[in-house]
RNA sequence: GCGCCUGUAGCUCAGCUGGAUAGAGCAACUGCCUUCUAAGCAGUGGGUCAGGAGUUCGAAUCUCUUCAGGCGCGCCA
């Protein structure tokens, strides 16, 4: 029906504005679409005063000839102008009930479309350094990365998960030097360098690897004074590699394997899965010319945007706009991270996606414009990334803010969050805010069984048409499901609720097109709102029977709707509370 | 100093590609369970949309500016 009023609205426009730039301008401008409430009809357009604009008319006169036109059309039952220059439109009862059919006839698929099918998208999520185990800070990339994924995914994206996992670099070493302190402890008087990590995890794997694994050799390490914690960990570590390079490498991989394997249970537990684990290592080392990140480096080189001073070399940023340049590879021949990330945006425009999207913590936006100036340098656009930071989120239990320290290796975990709440739950209060914005995450709400508690209010509406739904069939066995006397008007109380699923589609366009999952949450909320007054102002099984024909064909339609909006944030819907 | 984000009801937040009287929950007060899940519903009160200027028929929304708060600015990852 939308289509038709645009239809129409284009006709109109030609009739009045003879120039098809300006009138294709106007048609992008406006907005034609569900009104916000029956108050103003079912289907509300600004097109008259956006085209107003341009023509330097009244927008009244505008929609006063329009309104002609398209009651001219005889498709409406009413149609208004209002305001200063929106028209409203009333369609017939039967094409505004006839959304009731299309949710229950398509399911899970109502609201999703084809609308970017071209589009090849990746997302990068995640990607915590393999040192320890998920905190709360992480939840929140990976609630918001998966979320847009399947979102992005509904729209007609085809969508690559991927997890970057950073196992080339000196946090590495130092995760292994850790686990080796802690198996030879006895041997070297409890020695613990103050900069390798502490967490209990670090035992755990230590355990695990202990048949596997001689250490003899490093007990034997000498532990000296350092002028400072840095100095001391790279010390050890380089003493260590010295004592017995094969154990140590096999300490290496063997803890990694550990890591990342708990991070991946981890993830799997918040419903998170990842197409792809990329590591850092497959790109190779610098001194392998074959290597991606070789080959990239020299790339820059060989066209100029990358040269040598003061020993190290260098990558010319100015292209982006950042401060300065960055170094690629250092003094010491050793490359930096950046070197590898921007190997890995080679990679990953190689492999031909149409659209990159990186979900960083918002503490790396001083990053973006140095890889951005590193994907242009190689000859692609800058446009295909789009970076998304995720701000951290606070975590309050007993009104009192959790505090979170990493070095002591005391935090809460994920983990622990899905323990205390569970996934979905935790999932729906990470998404709640937009990302990169401050949550103040309250665990006691999360639990609360208050209306407060959004998530289960939702829930709850979902649960009680499911309840519903089984009593109606105890009561009639074979009911007949039909929207007849919605159709005929003779059923009118569920309007509100017919008038708001017809949004859905919407949302989820809007959701996509902003990559914003809480449009969705807050969508859900106001329907379910509706529904609650419905069902307290409604005895469904004191209706007759023709009428629960079609009050059941509605709420089954809602429940649709509910579910389908909470599978995009990747929660499963309760069919009993 | 530079960059990014934020400032909307007492509190927590929606609304921000400009549009119809600025919304919701909590808290306060008042009603609604002999009937489908009261984790619910209905109602009352509560706002200089941080301040100022500008653009516009129209600004919480866009621009500039001031103030306040948060984060980031390594040859770390």
């Amino acid at each position: 029906m939308i289509d038709a009023i645009n239809k129409e609205v284009e006709n109109f426009l030609s009739s009045i504005i003879n120039n098809k730039k300006n009138i294709n301008s106007v048609m992008e401008k406006c907005s034609t679409a569900i009104s916000d409430d029956l108050s103003k009809g079912h289907i509300t357009t600004n097109v008259c005063m956006i085209a107003a604009s341009i023509l330097k008319v009244n927008p009244k006169k505008l929609a006063d000839d329009l309104k002609i036109r398209l009651e001219e059309i005889n498709k409406f039952d009413k149609v208004e102008t209002a305001g200063p220059g929106f028209i409203n439109v009333s369609l017939k009862r039967e094409d505004f009930a006839s959304i009731i059919n299309l949710i229950n006839k398509s399911k899970n698929s109502f609201g999703s479309s084809k609308a970017r099918k071209e589009n090849k998208v990746q997302i990068e999520f995640v990607s915590a350094n393999p040192t320890g185990p998920l905190h709360v800070g992480h939840g929140r990339g990976a609630a918001y990365g998966d979320a847009i994924a399947r979102i992005l995914e509904s729209t007609g994206a085809s969508v690559e998960k991927e997890y970057y996992v950073n196992d080339a670099g000196r946090q590495i070493d130092i995760l292994t030097a850790s686990v080796i302190l802690k198996l030879i402890k006895n041997d070297i008087n409890n020695y613990f360098p103050e900069n390798a990590y502490k967490g209990e995890y670090i035992d755990e794997i230590g355990k695990k690897l202990g048949q596997e694994v001689n250490v003899d050799d490093f007990k034997s390490l000498s532990t000296s004074d350092y002028k400072n914690p840095e100095e001391e960990i790279d010390n050890i570590i380089y003493e260590l590699e010295k004592l017995n390079k094969e154990s140590w490498n096999l300490i290496k991989n063997l803890s990694l394997k550990e890591i990342v394997k708990s991070i991946e249970d981890d993830l799997k537990a918040f419903n998170v899965n990842f197409d792809k684990w990329f590591y850092e290592s497959s790109m190779g080392k610098v001194d392998d010319e074959t290597s991606d990140i070789a080959t990239s480096i020299n790339k820059l080189k060989k066209d100029g945007h990358a040269y040598e001073k003061d020993k190290a070399i260098w990558l010319n940023t100015d292209i982006s706009g950042d401060d300065k340049h960055r170094v690629l590879v250092r003094d010491n021949g050793k490359t930096t991270y950046f070197a590898s990330d921007v190997a890995y945006h080679k990679n990953k425009i190689d492999r031909g996606f149409d659209k990159l999207i990186n979900v960083w913590g918002a503490d790396h936006h001083g990053y973006i414009k140095r890889i951005e100036a590193s994907i242009e340098n190689l000859g692609s656009s800058k446009n295909k990334l789009v970076v998304k930071l995720v701000q951290f989120a606070n975590l309050f239990k007993d009104g009192k803010k959790i505090k979170m320290s990493t070095r002591s290796g005391e935090f809460f975990t994920l983990k622990n969050l899905i323990e205390d709440i569970g996934s979905d739950a935790a999932r729906f209060y990470y998404l709640s805010k937009q990302a990169d914005q401050h949550l103040d995450f309250d665990l006691d709400l999360a639990k609360s069984d208050s209306k407060e508690n959004i998530f289960y209010y939702i829930q709850y509406a979902h649960a009680r048409i499911v309840s519903l739904e089984e009593k109606v069939v105890d009561k009639y066995s074979d009911i007949k499901r039909n929207i007849t006397n919605i159709n005929n008007g003779n059923y009118i109380e569920c309007d509100n609720l017919i008038h708001e699923i017809s949004k859905f589609p919407d949302i989820v366009n809007k959701s996509a097109n902003s990559l914003q999952p809480h449009v969705i949450i807050y969508y859900l909320k106001d329907l379910s709102q509706l529904f609650h007054s419905f069902y307290n102002d409604n005895h469904v099984l004191s209706e007759s029977e023709e009428n629960m024909q079609s009050i059941m064909e509605c709420l089954t339609a809602v429940k649709q709707v509910i579910s389908n909006g909470l599978n995009l944030l990747g929660i499963t819907p309760m069919q009993k509370m």
